[in-house]
DNA sequence: TAGATTGTTAATCGATTAACAATC
DNA sequence: TAGATTGTTAATCGATTAACAATC
């Protein structure tokens, strides 16, 4: 399954578009046209078929799309028929915070944090424990990870990502407000939140 | 100052520079040719000129770039020369992460956050107190707000979301996984973690 | 002055929108 | 069948890259 050629504007219209098709699906609605779909969702008619016929045929013309099959057709498309593995680098309050925001339901599960501070190590969070940092390599060694979760101060981020990164790490998601530097089949999504306060500020002075 | 006519890939860039720009300050760097700073940053000298000339002429010919100058006129434009006041909606830990984070230093000033845990309102959070989420509107009319932080449970975001625009925030820095309804003067910039998970999800099975 | 590098215009590339034939 | 709406091609729009004259 190589989808290296569909752009990065279309991979991040993904979520929303199962966003929106998992509300429709709560509210009951359970067939709706682009044109429908493009009132709620924002985006144009235009776009929303072209999207989707990245992928394949998922509509019936004169008909338009069954919300479930399609919410169905996206969820395999963005990978939620599997279970991704986790592991949280700082149990700070951002650390705990992510564990506690329910990515488990949508298949990310934290199997465990870690952190150098003794006194929150052997502490469990949200039925999660707190593991010492120094064995990290340990752990990766017998678990398998799939996306290192950075939560740590800024100036160890990028050692941290080095060490898992090494052990196997197949994807960071990077909290911490640097641009790391890994070998490029590792995949890194950085939410960088001092970039949006900052985008913030410009735009209440435009 | 009117600068609506600058492209949003142009703005989401100007944090990049910014970091990017403090970083070689902190080096002892004094000046760089848009070619030096494209190899450091990502982004081709053609673009960082591009990008530069939407604001003014900031280099000199046969020179490049004055470091420090450059660093300060691009505060300017972001704004970074003003302070901010932000509340946050919701004393969990993601609300306590981001009071953490340090973005005082950098203008971003918490004065209070809000909850309706009678366990939580009342106690302090790094110097900001917790208060009574029912007294909202009464702080917001005594104190202004040009950032609010909705921190809450998805199922009361859109709700704190009216009872903070209703009162005067100017804008919303938004991390419930929902797309929020505002007038169209309210600036929302979303923190969507779900939607970066996906992104993640996708790309490693890409 | 000669070399270097900007500021800016022109060319290219990619993404979005419009249009419509296919077909349910 | 007639109406509706998709899938898909063509046109447009906007962003990025290339090129080069201006100039420090």
């Amino acid at each position: 399954m190589n989808k290296g050629s569909i752009s990065m504007a279309v991979i991040r219209r993904l979520p929303k578009y199962h966003r929106c098709l998992s509300d429709m699906i709560d509210k009951g609605i359970e067939r709706i046209s682009s044109k429908e779909l493009s009132e709620t969702i924002g985006f144009s008619a235009s776009q929303i078929r072209q999207d989707f016929n990245n992928f394949g045929k998922f509509g019936q013309q004169g008909y338009g799309y069954n919300v479930e099959d399609l919410h169905s057709a996206i969820s395999n498309i963005i990978g939620l028929q599997h279970t991704y593995r986790l592991i949280v680098l700082g149990a700070g309050n951002l650390g705990e915070a992510l564990v506690n925001f329910g990515f488990e339901k949508l298949g990310f599960q934290v199997d465990a944090l870690f952190d150098n501070n003794t006194e929150k190590i052997g502490k469990i969070v949200h039925g999660v424990e707190v593991l010492d940092v120094n064995i990290l390599e340990t752990y990766m060694s017998k678990h398998p990870v799939d996306i290192a979760v950075i939560t740590t101060p800024v100036k160890v981020a990028q050692q941290i990502a080095d060490r898992v990164v090494i052990s196997g790490a197949r994807s960071i998601w990077n909290f911490a407000p640097v641009d790391l530097v890994v070998p490029e089949d590792v995949i890194v999504e950085n939410v960088h939140l001092v970039d949006n306060l900052m985008t913030l500020a410009y735009l209440l002075n435009s």
